[in-house]
DNA sequence: GAGTATTCTTAAGCAGAACTGACCGATGGG
DNA sequence: CCCATCGGTCAGTTCTGCTTAAGAATACTC
């Protein structure tokens, strides 16, 4: 019977592409991987890897057992699940992957909602950009992501993970509380000569940013840019920039920023994402629910953000 | 995750009925059965096994991790023996890199004939000018690359290529099918006032062009430029252009341009290159195979062309 | 072109996992 | 009541799988 331990290997080594990088992310030393992998080799009597260059390439059966894998390891997750939701105290631990705002924005509550009610289940948390988010997601590096999308840019889809949108966030204006001589803008095409802050090229983010401003008819001064868009709600709060952001950077406290909401309504989209395998798992159902009870909380108080 | 060994263990005893009855089928002690179940129960933290008179009997909860592990060991089997049966037939992915004229003429045969006779070969396209696609494919982003040569303008010898001829191309004056009171010319010295479409500068098709136009004694009218040779037959045959064309542009299509033969009888050379690792993999052989097939199928109909 | 950094492989040694065998308590048939 | 059968436990042994270290091949860098 083929080892699942060594197949997957196999699977990361897919994935990560060296043996070194497997290593890494299972914490074993390479030689480790190494052997294990030659050892799974020889049970099948099969050409697995090939050296090319100083790397290893799988070889098109090993592709086969890797396919295989994918099953295997989904039947096993499933399986955990399954015996989990026939308890009938939810225990366990759940990693979740989270972007900036929401880490800020939603989980605090999320997590005390959690903390009293779940006791048993223990919620890990590492903030990482949504993109990296699925794939490491995908990999089984964490068992729930909170991601975001903008108009106009669909996330990559992971046909093995399952989505559910968690809120919309309505993306306003931000230009600084008072005007020293010069006037508020009103709308859009009124911040042409600002100075902008904006995430960083390459983001979903700031190429829809741009694309908002180029259909206003201008293109934005960029002057400031940084992935932290508490840095951008203070370079707007201190008159020196301004921003297009999503509501929920001001839960929870206020702002002296003047919010503008623009014409076409544009909203963010947030959304949770699970391997399908374990969508049925209690902890991680529990974290969703508790997650759609932290966005009421946080709209209940969304008063706070004057409509601009 | 869950051990596969051990669940298959619970299983069997399912199967079996008691720990002596596994360990007799799997030629094991009785005690170490006991002592991988009790190991299993420890680690899914919840009874699997609970004694009732002198055997034991499964909880629901075991009977919840056999029913998966039966899909498991399903899965395992079925990947041996995809491992096994792709030994004799041919599987596997082949990546392909291909110039836009082959594209049009040699791929679409190529890849019915694939799609029927190798139906687990899965063969991916993309465009590319030769002298990237042979960079590329050296590089592992392409495992197949068909590409062109001009005489007199060797392609780029990467020794790691192992390179076959496909076919040969032969070129010709194309010059528009009426003559609205010009002479058609009869040779490449008789398009000298002509207007030219060539290829973009830097490429061989170019270079070789113009050669072509001196060596006839004159600088050519190079009034349009495009890569796309599909552009340079339309103002060929709409009265706006002459050009040097190889008579794989017409496969598949009349065509009302006049075709003159150049006296040298140039040839344009079609090759394939795969990485020499790879060039024995059996999906890979079968590509080029096919694609020989395919030269001759659109030989056959190169009646088409007429002899100009 | 030499030096440096990666990456994989192999060898040697060691810790822990897993198995065997012996023993014990419990059970149920005769 | 007796004893064969079964499962659990403990001690000891075997062997798998890990780490470290050294080495070779390859690719990058100055």
């Amino acid at each position: 019977m083929l080892d699942v331990r060594r197949l997957r290997l196999l699977r990361e080594l897919q994935i990560r592409g060296t043996l070194a990088g497997v290593a890494e992310a299972l914490s074993f030393s390479p030689s480790a991987v190494s052997q294990q992998l030659s050892q799974l080799e020889k049970e099948v009597g099969v050409e697995l890897l090939r050296t090319s260059g100083r790397r290893v390439v799988l070889t098109p059966q090993a592709e086969i057992l890797v396919s295989h894998t994918e099953e295997v390891l989904r039947t096993l997750e499933r399986a955990e699940a399954a015996l989990a939701s026939s308890l009938t105290t939810i225990t366990g631990t759940v990693r979740v992957a989270v972007f900036q705002s929401a880490a800020l924005a939603l989980m605090p509550d999320a997590l005390s909602i959690m903390d009293s009610e779940y006791p048993e289940v223990r919620v890990e948390m590492v903030q990482r950009e949504p993109e990296s988010a699925l794939r490491e997601t995908w990999a089984r590096d964490f068992d729930l992501v909170i991601a975001e999308q903008y108009p106009g840019h669909a996330a990559p889809r992971h046909p093995e993970l399952d989505r559910r949108t968690l809120t919309t966030d309505a993306i306003r204006l931000a230009t600084p509380p008072s005007d020293r001589g010069r006037s508020h803008p009103a709308s859009i095409e009124g911040a042409a000569d600002a100075a902008w802050v904006m995430e960083p090229r390459g983001t979903a983010s700031r190429h829809w940013a741009e694309q908002a401003c180029r259909r206003a008819g201008f293109e934005p001064d960029v002057r400031f840019e940084t992935a932290d868009l508490q840095s951008h709600m203070r370079l707007v709060e201190s008159g020196n920039a301004v921003a297009l952001l999503p509501d929920l950077v001001w839960i929870g406290r206020g702002t002296t920023a003047r919010l503008v909401l623009l014409p076409e309504h544009p909203q963010r989209t947030i959304f949770t994402s699970v391997r399908e395998a374990s969508s049925t798992r209690p902890a991680i159902v529990a974290v969703r629910e508790v997650l759609d009870r932290a966005v009421l909380l946080v709209a209940g108080s969304a008063g706070a953000v004057p409509p601009g």
